[in-house]
DNA sequence: TATGAATGAGGATTCATTCAT
DNA sequence: AATGAATGAATCCTCATTCAT
């Protein structure tokens, strides 16, 4: 009998090489063999344990959403108020982990992509309504609907700037100050709605 | 006898065709031989009009930020006030050539390859400064230079942020609400600057 | 405990398999890893229980031989007069195992192969001359021995076509037609030689 | 501009490479770049001037086809009477090119293959239909309908299986004695057929 | 100026085979 | 006895680039 329970394992390797290889080499020039020689492993494993580069790919993707939902998740669980349940989301998009200079590099790979991938349109799709779901139903308990969802639009799209130019800007955006950008403009908005009402 | 001043036409074609190219089939999917199918021309071309295909790509992005300056210089000229000035380049940003499916597709493409490649870096940079320095310059004649700092950040990474979206979502952001977006979180900062005053 | 007496039951199902594979995906196409899965077993048993590949294929082949090789030996048995002999011959050629799709699909496949492995070639020859020694035999007893030496390899000749138009339309020719052609043309000749005489 | 009216040329040139490659290495080691090789070629090139691998094996297939077809043909022109009509047919089929050992072992190869691929048994059906076709229209003016089509049945699979022997025996069948095995055959119906009437 | 023929390196993928378990 | 993990060579194919015309 062959060495058991590799799959994860390697799996897990091959994932974490690919997300390396976008980061120093580009999606463009990711290739299998620098995937596998990443890994440390021979090129003709990615097939054993993956349906081919497409499907490494959507893996990779995969894992990405997976890191960031467990990091909005685990804040939230803990979040009291509505208030929480927001800073729970943008500290979640924040965490240090999710700002990685290789998760960033990741991510805007995986965004360019998404317009020519069904598969990962799928994935980001929803993933982008879970958090804008997320945000809106936090927002909804502090202010009317329409005030929350152009809120939650903004602040989404406030966050994905901000990792914008953090992939852009190599040691220019430190987690703390992106957080402290959001979560000002977030407290102002709310202390101007408390004014309004 | 050469037909004259083709030079400027056929270049123009090509990096139209490359829009084109990584709109319908992304970075990684396009090649030279899909540009020159999209120009209606040969493949060997590319290499009599351009240094190669990553000078062809350096050129495409070269038009997309000299397409976005301009748009935002011609409103910069119209502008009186410095709160005009900070319009302009927002406006700018969202004028409907710049929110154009393909231009957006193109600037995704490039924003992810940027990293990756020394010569888009150096424009990416040099743009990026230009617009940081133009709403630096602005916001400094309403507020404290601290202040200024921030709020360019700010807007800088919302009106990417509403980009990028807008790049994810087809038919999902307009640019007048994305604008929209950008104006308002503005005119709050603004009026809080004035009161706090 | 290792199971006994495995080795013959392994054999003949890898055989199986690999003639259900030809039959179904062409020499071309025939994997170990197909044959393997064909066989409901795993891809690395191929080399427990052969010398690889080939020494699977040249097993497989010398099935086949061995199995015309049976049908024609059992019916000679029986067989009194030279005719009888002749017809032994040409209904071993024709009986309905022999006949079988994926016998035929076997049988095309390994003749193309032949003149590409030594191996296959022996073996494919030593079959040859076997039947061909058969029907002279047999037909000496009833002719000159020219005429035994031709009419031996147009009965040879016209087996093997049938085989081949068999191969090539799928659901064309039966057994019984071919064999009652095959006849025919040996009753034919029979008769005619018998009037000469 | 590039050379021009090269595709003619080359095309021929793969088309022989293939055959000549299917000949030495047998169809399953065919590859593209042994192809290439023995063209003078680089492998490139056969993506050039053909959509693939399989669509250069197609149009090998043609060209074997059309051959057999252009050397049956020229024979029918001439000939006068039913009978001259079937030798022609025959004649065809063991014509000097056709029985060269490159067509022969390319004819093999094709027809192990032909039930494994659409485009390859659409054209072997063509070619198949129209000789069963040529035989039975020259012998229903010999003889009634049942014995015509029987008859063309047995010199089809005549014709084939002395194919096949060829293929089989390098050196040993001579286009003459081929040819002569036929003739005689069929002559000995006729002259029966005549009796009979 | 413009073409498309030609190249050969490099892409993803498949394969027979080996081997630790 | 049997597995399936692992390898690396070989597969077909695509690509940017060069060049004769």
């Amino acid at each position: 009998m062959p060495k058991l329970g590799m799959q994860p394992i390697r799996r897990n390797q091959l994932i974490d090489a690919t997300i390396a290889s976008i980061h120093e080499h580009g999606f463009a020039e990711t290739t299998v063999s620098r995937i596998s020689a990443a890994a440390g492993v021979s090129s003709g494993i990615v097939h054993h344990y993956f349906n081919g580069k497409d499907d490494l790919l959507a893996a990779t993707m995969r894992r990405l959403l997976s890191d960031l939902r467990a990091a909005t998740v685990r804040r939230l669980a803990d979040a009291k108020t509505p208030r929480d349940r927001v800073c729970a989301i943008i500290d979640g998009n924040f965490s240090s982990e999710q700002f990685a200079p290789q998760s960033v590099s990741a991510w805007l790979a995986f965004w360019a992509q998404v317009p020519h991938s069904p598969t990962l349109e799928r994935l980001q799709q929803l993933n982008s309504r879970r958090t804008w779901s997320n945000l809106r139903h936090a927002l909804r308990q502090m202010m009317v609907g329409e005030d929350a969802e152009r809120l939650a639009a903004s602040l989404a799209a406030l966050i994905d700037g901000l990792w914008l130019r953090c992939a852009l800007t190599p040691g220019g955006i430190e987690p703390k100050a992106a957080r402290a950008i959001v979560r000002e403009f977030f407290d102002q908005r709310i202390s101007e709605s408390e004014l309004a009402a």
